[in-house]
DNA sequence: CGGGATCCGGATGGATACTG
DNA sequence: CAGTATCCATCCGGATCCCG
């Protein structure tokens, strides 16, 4: 950053969600889905084997809980941790970056207001 | 994201700055650096192949500009655009997750602080 | 000096099959 | 359901050489 050599807090936060998925799985999380096999809806070039990985990272860096619940089948949950809820307002500017580009055409008007509010609540976003 | 398979806005944004160093090269555009080689201070690890795929990627995405001022020798600039330029919240919160993480201890109180501040005024956050 | 081209080993990602 | 094992493709990082 400056002369003093100080670490860019942007670095620091980035090195906890470097992995590619990190974030889609943050967010998903923020909007309900739990379960191994629900983070990979939508998502048809996230293998088992990147995905178990990424949840192994982002557990071992504070940001989730894993709760095993059942052995048999086994059922296993995944939640947000307080620090991974604090990622709130990342996600939320990732959203509206697109949601407010007058020259995004991806959504109608009524689609993106929908996603501006949907995201504020599930984000409990209050500025 | 939802039953009627909206694309989320979160995916279209990463899908702008997906590549490893996309986001340290627009956060050091916005504390001033242009050339080629400032953008490689403080990477050690950012070769000059990746370094410049990431940079023709961003120019495509329309994220920044590059332009060439001399021929002999070349002296080329980067700057960002208009479009690259609303990624300013996106790097606020990217900071302020790291300097408003009271169990973070890289940082002094008065350096936490001093860094608050820079962000806010190189990334004209209002709010 | 500001890059681009190439080669190469290692890390990461993706697809499929399989297990408790 | 929640992974693990395996194999292959792609990307990254480092070195080096090149050109204007």
């Amino acid at each position: 950053m400056k002369g003093e050599r100080v670490v860019c807090p942007v670095d620091v936060t980035l090195n906890l969600i470097n992995k590619k998925w990190c974030i889609q799985i943050i967010r998903d999380m923020f909007f309900g889905k739990k379960h191994f096999n629900e983070f990979k809806e939508d998502k048809p070039n996230l293998s088992n084997k990147v995905l178990s990985n990424c949840l192994k990272e982002l557990e071992e860096k504070g940001l989730i809980e894993k709760l095993v619940l059942n052995t048999t089948p086994v059922t296993t949950e995944y939640c947000l941790t307080e620090y991974g809820k604090s990622m709130n307002r990342i996600v939320y500017e990732l959203a509206m970056f697109t949601l407010y580009d007058e020259n995004d055409n991806t959504y109608s008007d009524e689609t993106r207001n929908e996603l501006k509010n949907m995201f504020r609540e599930v984000l409990e976003i209050d500025y």
